[in-house]
RNA sequence: GGGCCCGUAGCUCAGCGGUGAGAGCAGGGGACUCAUAAUCCCUUGGUCGGGGGUUCGAAUCCCUCCGGGCCUACCA
């Protein structure tokens, strides 16, 4: 087989935080197929960065009274550490905040201006006079134009789903500085993309570039109509590169975060002695991008398009992964499964985790669930029962005589499993490394019988069995040392172990296909620990914030809702009672078919005042909990006509929304009708 | 409302038109004692979500319904 010559990415990790277990899955998946790569004799480089630019570390730098620099640089230093823990093996590791991201952002720019993408508009956007910088959406809250709902981000809201721009929030409040944000106008630059429209639907819906389900994403929900042009400037101050024909303007991070692909290349070139061009510009190379879902839209839209207007190589494939959940739920810092790389090292052998990831990732989008027991479980059952325990149980048993000169009859074993080997490479090409997982432990279920019927604890005590002990033994290591070659990319370190035992380091995949004779064995050390479940408690519990984990209880309640809804500005009294709050009771309540988040309740002021009103808690309460119970509503609201009816005021409750809503209720001896003050 | 995916043994999943439906784990019984309470043998367990259709033949293809997930839209 020819080589292939590769260039794999995984996406940018934000320098905003540290590595945590949810980003491994993208960076083991990728290491995995990298390694994999290796191991069949391809070129293959892994190339990766730190995403260093953009509004969220300005004001991190700002808030912790350093340079951006300085932080940036602490930030890469911590991502490179917790990712050498973990066997993650970048051939280069660079940052977006670099020259070469600079000179070849340049180069694209220059691209996309010769060919007439770029275009310039005014924006009008908020702008925080006291932080002296305009607001993303998300820097700023405010109140909903369309429901009142407070708190709201800039973009939308989460209590009615309603659409906006920053400047139509009612109050708006920066959540930088607290201060009221002014409307201000900035020139900015913009690409129009829907000049690639036609190459963009050609590129995502031929060639296998993308797994089915996302080109049919894409062509759904973008490509149908014409593309949006594309806001990739942003006005001083802005963390990043300026732009150079137009002072004063930077880059979007989303502009310059994927080139950052090409510059980290262009770093590895120089110190290897490569050229770019072989790599990004030759129909020899292939591309490959691992994301995760969320960034999927930059990956197979912009960048596509970026790349093609400065012709340089186009993807090969996009690979995109689901997020992780723990335990079946998203991951959360109170309940202590928000693990970060750190805290798992702590505890756990990284091994581990790559190989559950390993066992449950595969071709497709689906979130990958990790679920604590059936992790201990598994890699207790397959790696140490199967796996390992083929060597611990016969390796002893040949320190001195080492393996046999001639590869002994094992009843067709090794044949049989060297001839998986190409199913288990091709489920590894195809990143459905599940398959190749229970491939492999298919062949480590067939090698235990083996060693049970031929017993070499029993050949031991009989001298003249000595070459027969050999024979068994020799057997037995090489079929672990077949599942050794075939897991080495998944777990490296255990090759690495089976290569010093056996006198023979583990350096390509054809390596499985021969019997491995005559070398010397060497002492017997444990290749792998059990997990024992106390300390995968233990780093749960590491987890948890230190209040939620506190012995004695104190009340030290959080204040990231305060952050993300400031106190609103100073109302008097008499603002305050304009709002008729009343205590009513909820006589009926229905889910509406067609809405997501509404139930329409009826509810009873007392006597036979009865008002309708539409609230946006299905997701949270179940309609027949709910009747008979007392609520608070707002009963002097302007009533409001919905798609569904007429809503005659609304009931009040916290929450960010969605399920997480709560409804105020009082105490015991509240009537309806009874008015709030 | 639209798109995609998934519903097969208690759990995680394989099988995706053709011998009586499988594996691992868990459960039950036995064996062994070399090995990290590992291993080996036997075994319990399923209306393959429901219903219709295509076919000589369907878990496997088509339709429909139910349930779950992810995404997206609308409505407040």
């Amino acid at each position: 087989m020819k080589p292939r010559r590769i260039l794999v990415t995984a996406a940018l990790p934000y320098a905003n935080g540290p590595i945590h277990i949810g980003h491994l899955v993208e960076y083991i998946q990728t290491d995995i197929w990298v390694r994999f790569q290796k191991l069949r004799g391809h070129r293959c480089i892994y190339i990766c960065a730190d995403d260093t630019h953009g509004t969220a570390i300005m004001i991190r730098a700002r808030q912790e009274g350093r340079g951006e620099e300085e932080l940036i640089t602490e930030m890469q230093r911590q991502h490179e550490r917790d990712f050498a823990a973990f066997d993650i093996q970048f051939d280069n590791y660079g940052s977006t905040h670099s020259p070469e991201n600079r000179r070849l952002c340049g180069e694209i720019w220059q691209s996309l201006r010769a060919a007439r993408l770029i275009v310039e508009d005014d924006v009008t956007q908020l702008y925080d006079p006291q932080a002296q910088t305009f607001l993303a959406d998300r820097f700023v809250r405010g109140t909903c134009p369309r429901c009142r709902s407070a708190g709201q981000y800039g973009d939308n809201c989460q209590k009615c789903g309603a659409t906006y721009r920053p400047s139509d929030l009612i109050d708006p409040v920066s959540t930088l500085s607290g201060a009221t944000p002014e409307v201000r106008t900035a020139r900015h630059l913009f690409v129009q993309l829907n000049q690639l429209h036609d190459f963009l639907v050609e590129w995502t819906q031929s060639g296998r570039h993308l797994q089915e389900e996302v080109a049919n994403y894409l062509k759904g929900h973008f490509l149908h109509e014409p593309l949006r042009d594309w806001d990739i400037s942003r006005p001083a101050p802005y963390f990043g590169f300026e732009i150079p024909d137009s002072p004063g303007n930077y880059w979007y991070v989303w502009f310059d975060a994927p080139i950052g692909y090409l510059a980290s290349t262009q770093q590895w070139c120089d110190l290897h002695g490569e050229r770019l061009d072989d790599w990004w510009r030759s129909p020899d190379t292939e591309i490959h991008h691992f994301i995760g879902k969320d960034i999927t839209y930059f990956h197979t839209l912009f960048w596509p398009g970026m790349l093609k207007s400065s012709g340089f190589n186009l993807p090969t494939k996009v690979h995109i992964h689901g997020f992780l959940t723990v335990g079946g739920e998203k991951m959360s810092k109170s309940q202590g499964t928000f693990v970060m790389a750190s805290t798992y090292l702590q505890h756990l052998d990284p091994a581990w985790l790559r190989y559950y990831y390993a066992a449950k990732l595969g071709p497709r989008l689906d979130d990958l669930d990790l679920n604590l027991d059936e992790f201990a479980a598994k890699v207790n059952a397959d790696l140490v029962g199967k796996v390992v325990n083929l060597a611990s149980r016969t390796a002893k048993f040949v320190e001195t005589s080492g393996l046999s000169p001639v590869y002994p009859d094992d009843g067709g074993l090794f044949q049989q499993a060297a001839a998986a080997g190409e199913l288990i490479a091709e489920a590894y090409e195809n990143c459905d490394y599940s398959r190749a997982m229970r491939l492999i432990m298919e062949l480590a279920d067939r090698a235990n019988p083996y060693v049970e019927a031929a017993a070499p604890w029993n050949l031991k005590k009989d001298p003249a069995e000595a070459d027969r002990l050999r024979d068994v033994c020799t057997v037995a290591l090489n079929l672990f040392r077949q599942l050794a070659i075939y897991l080495a990319p998944v777990l490296p370190r255990l090759a690495e172990q089976t290569g010093r035992l056996l006198n023979d380091p583990i350096t390509a995949w054809r390596q499985s296909q021969i019997p491995l004779t005559g070398t010397p064995v060497a002492r017997f050390e444990h290749l792998m620990k059990r997990v024992d479940p106390k300390d995968v408690l233990a780093m749960i519990e590491d987890s948890k914030p230190a209040e939620a984990a506190g012995q004695t209880p104190q009340f030290q309640d959080s204040d990231q809702p305060l952050r993300d809804e400031p106190i609103a500005e100073t109302c008097s009294i008499d603002d305050f009672v304009k709002v008729d709050l009343r205590v009513a009771r909820v006589v009926a309540a229905e889910a509406v078919p067609d809405a997501r988040k509404l139930l329409k309740l009826t509810l009873s002021l007392g006597g036979d005042q009865r008002r309708t009103v539409f609230a946006g808690i299905k997701q949270a309460y179940e309609p027949d909990q709910l009747i008979g119970r007392l609520v608070v509503m707002v009963a002097n609201l302007a009533p409001r006509t919905m798609k569904f009816g007429v809503s005659e005021g609304m009931v009040v409750a916290s929450g960010p929304g969605g399920s997480d809503v709560f409804l105020l209720g009082v105490d015991a001896g509240a009537v309806p009708g009874q008015r709030v003050h």
